[in-house]
RNA sequence: GUGGCUGUAGCUCAGUUGGUUAGAGCGUCGGAUUGUGAUUCCGAAGGUCGCGGGUUCGACCCCCGUCAGCCACCCCA
């Protein structure tokens, strides 16, 4: 390590990158209170246990990508690499089944020992949204419309579209696996080594596979739809009837398959083109099984995760901060005074800064600098006369205003 | 974990077949201008050429290793 850098996969959120992953951050916050959702928080390490209990023994993210470690008391511990195990296991820790239905957002690091590549980064952050205790589609087609109201709220409505599927309940997912085995038992020999051996894993991955080999045995495999029992197809059916009575456009996907074995029923992903391999920008689906497996009240969930840094690089430009007013003093009369008038300015909730040094052509070039739209100038004079100079940067013009009259001018319409 | 491409100033990049003291633009700082910015002019600072080793009289340049970035595979948000 020659210079003192960042760990590998990891970012530091600067001006412009930290600006967008806020403006996300707020208008979700606003949208999930608007669905009437509260937020959630849990800790970004849990006991290992929580995670590859959940996630599925063999799925990749539990084999080889877990940050885990043993801490000083020798239990093992593992930073969160997706938030629904977490928040499952505060569901249980907390005795949340007493408040049913619960409706919940969260939002914060994730953390996954992967290759760097494009939209994707060993720390990254998430927005959460999961709804426990709602069994009815209702709660799928929610989700769903909240993504979506979100995703246009940040102006992306043109730039993903929703793909959706559905798994089954477990019955019919059980029936449809074994189906599937056999299918690719019998052409196993035309399948990558990769998809070989998921067939004794996970076999459902297999759908989703972009080798080649594995897509043209795919293209001849049966498909879930043909395998829903009664009540998990009109399950999906609910849903989707849902979803089309509220506008919300979709493309069925049977190929689409959750990462995490704890999924059932309905899975979604909101995808873009313009983000290479990274396709996937909101993704999500319903896990009615998990609070039971982890030992909990067997509990109906769903939810979605959405990662900040993909949806910030779909976002055209960085939300505007408010310009400054900016105080030049000219000698320490009015230093001292300008004190007094900056922290005015604060309180009346105006944005405003002041130089600690500096002649006024430099304070004028930090000001110009620090994109300020007026500049307050004082000085003797003016402090003589018990007025300001304020001057507006953009056109260039400036008046001289009383000085029980600037904030109005600069809070009012004439000035600003 | 696998593969491809790339590492030269704060940023974007030049740098000849291996040959003195590694350059430019932007940015930064200072001055022209101690009460007026963004335009203009002058000047300055800023580099272990990612790091380590090797070849050579001599390496930013060639070779090996390593670290990092980007992209793809895998996987996923």
């Amino acid at each position: 390590m020659a210079k003192l850098q960042p760990v590998r996969g990891t970012h530091d959120l600067l001006s412009d990158d930290i600006r967008r992953h806020q403006h996300i951050i707020e208008q979700f916050r606003r949208i999930a209170e608007r669905y009437t959702y509260t937020q959630i928080d849990t800790p970004i390490f849990e006991f290992t246990e929580v995670f590859n209990r959940t996630l599925g023994e063999t799925t990749d993210v539990v084999t080889k990508e877990m940050y885990t470690f043993d801490d000083r008391s020798g239990d093992s511990l593992t930073l969160r690499p997706e938030f629904t195990a977490g928040i499952a296991r505060a569901f249980i820790s907390n005795g949340l089944s007493q408040n049913l239905p619960l409706k919940l957002y969260a939002y914060g690091p994730m953390f996954r020992h992967e290759r760097p590549q494009k939209g994707r980064q060993r720390q990254f952050h998430q927005l959460d949204v999961e709804i426990l205790g709602v069994a009815e589609p209702q709660a799928d087609i929610e989700v769903i419309a909240l993504g979506a109201q979100l995703l246009d709220t940040l102006g992306l409505a043109g730039k993903v579209t929703l793909e959706l599927n559905t798994l089954g309940d477990s019955e019919s997912r059980i029936a449809y696996r074994d189906v599937l085995v056999d299918y690719f038992n019998d052409s196993r020999d035309r399948l990558s080594e990769e998809a070989q051996e998921r067939l004794e894993r996970n076999p459902l991955r297999i759908l989703d596979s972009k080798d080649k080999r594995d897509r043209e045995v795919v293209a001849g495999a049966p498909a879930m739809s043909d395998y829903l029992n009664e009540a998990s197809a009109d399950f999906f059916a609910s849903v989707r009837t849902g979803l089309d009575q509220l506008g919300i456009a979709y493309q069925l996907n049977e190929q689409l398959v959750r990462g995490f074995d704890y999924y059932t029923h309905t899975a979604f992903e909101f995808t873009t083109e313009l983000l290479g391999a990274q396709s996937a920008v909101l993704a999500g689906g319903r896990y009615d099984g998990l609070i039971g497996t982890m030992g909990g009240p067997a509990t109906p969930g769903i939810g979605w995760g959405s990662g900040i840094e993909r949806l910030a690089m779909l976002i055209d430009e960085p939300p505007a901060v408010d310009r400054p007013v900016v105080i030049v003093p000219v000698g320490d009369r009015a230093a001292k005074e300008g004190l007094t008038l900056l922290q005015e300015l604060r309180h009346a909730g105006i944005s405003a800064d002041m130089g600690a040094k500096g002649n006024v052509g430099k304070r004028m070039k930090q000001a110009n600098k620090a994109n300020a739209r007026y500049v307050v100038l004082m000085g003797d004079d003016e402090l003589d006369a018990g007025v300001v100079t304020l001057r507006d940067l953009d056109g260039g013009e400036q008046q001289q205003v009383a000085r029980g009259d600037l904030m109005a001018a600069l809070s009012g319409g004439d000035a600003a």
